[in-house]
DNA sequence: GCCAATATGAAATATTAATTCCAATCTATA
DNA sequence: TATAGATTGGAATTAATATTTCATATTGGC
């Protein structure tokens, strides 16, 4: 009988989702010792992936078979089945996020629901941090950071779909109270705005292909006043490299026609906070 | 002879990358089949960190043996202890994300340099991308697509921190043509803007502790007027949640103070590019 | 407080997988 | 081309690991 109960169960966990899902909700019902590797096992997931029967029993305390008649008991025949399942999760994290990608906008695409639009869009944006990461050169990083530390006022460009990383890069310099001036003006001021820039300050100008006209035109003059320029944008093809002092490819993966921003966000936040922190630096060493 | 060897030999390899680079600096000199094992596991490393000796050396096309020898020639003393390297690979990668922003932070206090600062803030934006993997409700996403899908005008409200997020939304929504209103007003006219927002129109408002009072003022105004609102949030306990229709909670990793809006951005993104897909099929049923 | 059902511990057993060994086959060199 | 040395294949052996079993303990219902 005990038998039939495990087949007659609904099918086992193929993911690792489901099966957490499944502990949690029979946590309440379960005996001592198997919820306490119940437990074990949501909190150490790795260690189920990797470990031996016994080695994982001795580390949640209790004995291999108990182990085992935890995993019996949602519905594997043994450890080693339910050991599958953590294992797959290691693998499937660390797949190539590429090809999850590829694998969500397929299902996008027939139609697989709005859920898997927002799981493109993570993991779009996921790729996008995992490439900058590598990608980052720290070089350029300390001497955009040295550059930007040293200028009177921080001017922050981009526009369109750029436009939100210039609008939090000047929200976080504000905050830190570095003064900024973020190029927008309803009142159509920009130039002038730009003409009291000196080679004392800075700028920021982020673009993206398809290069907004009027971020490239304003990158352009403040740049002939001998304003340094950091630059983010997507390529060394770039019309901002061409002006920029120190300039960062940025390549953020795409999804439903719309590119992610969150590897350009990073990167704009660790700029603002590290030159913050440069600041910082500095004035206590001229004071100490 | 052989066995004196592998004692002398300058030690093993304890980590994957230093393992890397032990094989390729030794490609060229090894025979036949250790080389062809050896690509093997430069190219399908989670297959020798969750295989078998006998599977992996029939996915490769060696014996078993081989792939021992292998190992012992790198100096383990057998395919085990080589397997460890490449499973303490995988456990490394997959620690967990707080436990990496823990020792990121620590880093960056200690003052390791800029770069910890940048990758605090890519894990900062990691953690919070698979938090909110893991928490999004489908039935409050496809609820908010729903009635945002349906409405005339969205009009989106956020201020400060949040701003960047619902610049970026009516920058998407205006690629897709889909009729938008950014509440915001150099001219101070926002309480005439909403003033024209009805109930058949809808509104995403973001705002997140500490809330800008001007955010929650204008989502109860609104609100009043009968307009359907779908908030994005930090806690049930925002001042947003009771005025919304649906709400999000949204939780945002920090890194030296400055909170991520990778999560926040994704959810947007996924939001908008939904309601545009949703306006697409229901415009074909009409039509087809 | 007793009984039946259930859960647990510990050791025995069965299974699976790693390693070793030896014969066969290559490879380089004289 | 003959031969020593290295390399490889495949089966035999050994080690390890999962699973089963059974005696004992615990729990919950009456």
């Amino acid at each position: 009988m005990g038998a039939d109960g495990a087949t007659m169960d609904k099918r086992v966990p193929r993911d690792f989702e489901t099966l957490r899902a499944t502990i949690l909700d029979r946590r309440a019902s379960l005996p001592k010792r198997i919820a306490q590797i119940a437990a074990y096992a949501l909190d150490n997931p790795d260690d189920i992936a990797f470990g031996t029967a016994a080695s994982i029993a001795a580390s949640a305390g209790v004995q291999p078979s108990t182990l085992i008649r935890f995993a019996q008991q949602l519905g594997f025949d043994g450890f080693t089945s339910l050991q599958q399942v953590f294992r797959e999760r290691l693998r499937e994290r660390n797949s190539s996020y590429d090809e999850r990608l590829a694998a969500l906008r397929a299902k996008a695409e027939e139609g697989a629901g709005h859920r898997a639009i927002f799981d493109g869009f993570v993991a779009a944006a996921s790729t996008s941090l995992s490439d900058i990461s590598r990608a980052l050169n720290d070089a350029h990083f300390e001497e955009a950071i040295a550059l930007l530390a040293k200028a009177e006022t921080i001017y922050v460009l981009a526009k369109r779909r750029s436009y939100p990383v210039a609008s939090y890069i000047a929200y976080a310099l504000g905050k830190l109270k570095i003064r900024n001036q973020l190029v927008e003006s309803a009142a159509g001021l920009n130039a002038e705005m730009i003409g009291f820039a000196t080679p004392r300050d800075a700028v920021i100008a982020i673009s993206f292909s398809p290069y907004a006209p009027a971020t490239i035109e304003e990158t352009r003059a403040i740049a002939e006043q001998g304003v340094p320029i950091v630059a983010i944008t997507d390529s060394s093809f770039s019309p901002l490299a061409q002006f920029a002092k120190v300039w960062f490819e940025v390549s953020e993966a795409d999804f439903g026609g719309f590119r992610s921003i969150s590897a350009t966000m990073a990167l704009a936040m660790a700029l603002t906070v590290a030159v913050g922190e440069k600041r910082r630096e500095a004035g206590r060493r001229r004071k100490g």
